[in-house]
DNA sequence: GTGCCTGTTGATACGACGTATAAAAAAGTT
DNA sequence: AACTTTTTTATACGTCGTATCAACAGGCAC
């Protein structure tokens, strides 16, 4: 477990980096490998999945390591988790990440609509001041039925 | 499993009967007893909280119904469901919330905190009613770290 | 560089939550 | 009441994630 942090951008190394220092944590080789395999995916994915691509590539960091080294990524800044309708964790580094909406999401079809409303984003920030809240990410998804879908009945 | 729907008002039992007879569905005793206990409930709880409580209360509903029926529920318009932290699910009965509420979900102690914003509701209505979509489950969730945990540094 | 202290790792077992299966039971229809 | 179809139950299984703890390795002091 030689390999440095060849395919991360330099600022994101010294971000984690600084992110460990700054919680009397190590920078060990295992965390290395996880933070450059993780920025070897152009977009998401899940933690099973970089256990099994983490092998395959040659290294071998436990799947413990894994679970416990992800968390590290996305309190430093560097990840993001999604949570999707199977409740499943999924990451995504954030040079992969795109512009955040939030969704419509239709539960007979699947198909997903786009939305944003800065009023909405507003009134959520001042609800999240009033309790003293800091916001990390916000899930804003409504589940129902589309216009086609409903025509179909439940 | 004789008793019947008795705390469940009865507009929304009636409601429940309407969605299985519109989908083919049985009014089986299981069902009724699990939408009774569920309107008992003031506030949310889990699948295997409701589990329990309904063996305590007498009621012996395998543990496969129970995750079965809750969905039933939910896309019956009765029941919402909320993913915390965690990832667990979360339900609540349709009158216990008289609006849909938004939480806030402590990302490091799991904290769950209601908020209930009349004019974000409306807002998101608005946005349902402009692209023609029936809500059904609102996942207003914002994720970040309460005013206690942030005292105590990532 | 050497040594020490403390955080970290890996293997394993465990646990929570949820689902597949198939026989038996019950709902609703004729 | 007989029949057809859905539903339930019990069990086993699967996935994802975590607790444990001995062995190990950063990183700091010297």
């Amino acid at each position: 477990m030689q390999k440095g942090g060849q395919g991360v951008p330099p600022q994101n190394l010294e971000q984690f980096k600084k992110f460990l220092k700054s919680n009397k944590l190590k920078l060990t080789s295992e965390r290395l490998a996880i933070l450059e395999q993780v920025f070897a995916y152009d977009d998401h994915f899940r933690a099973e999945d970089l256990m099994v691509r983490m092998r395959q590539n040659g290294y071998h960091v436990s799947r413990a390591t894994i679970y416990r080294t992800l968390p590290l990524l996305v309190k430093s800044g560097l990840l993001t988790e999604v949570i999707d309708a199977q409740k499943q964790s999924h990451f995504e580094h954030i040079d992969a990440l795109q512009q955040q909406h939030a969704h419509l999401i239709c539960l007979r079809c699947g198909k997903l609509i786009e939305f944003k409303n800065v009023e909405i984003d507003a009134l959520q920030e001042s609800v999240c001041k009033a309790y003293g809240f800091k916001p990390i990410k916000y899930r804003n998804e409504i589940l129902g039925y589309c216009f086609e879908c409903q025509a179909e009945g439940l």
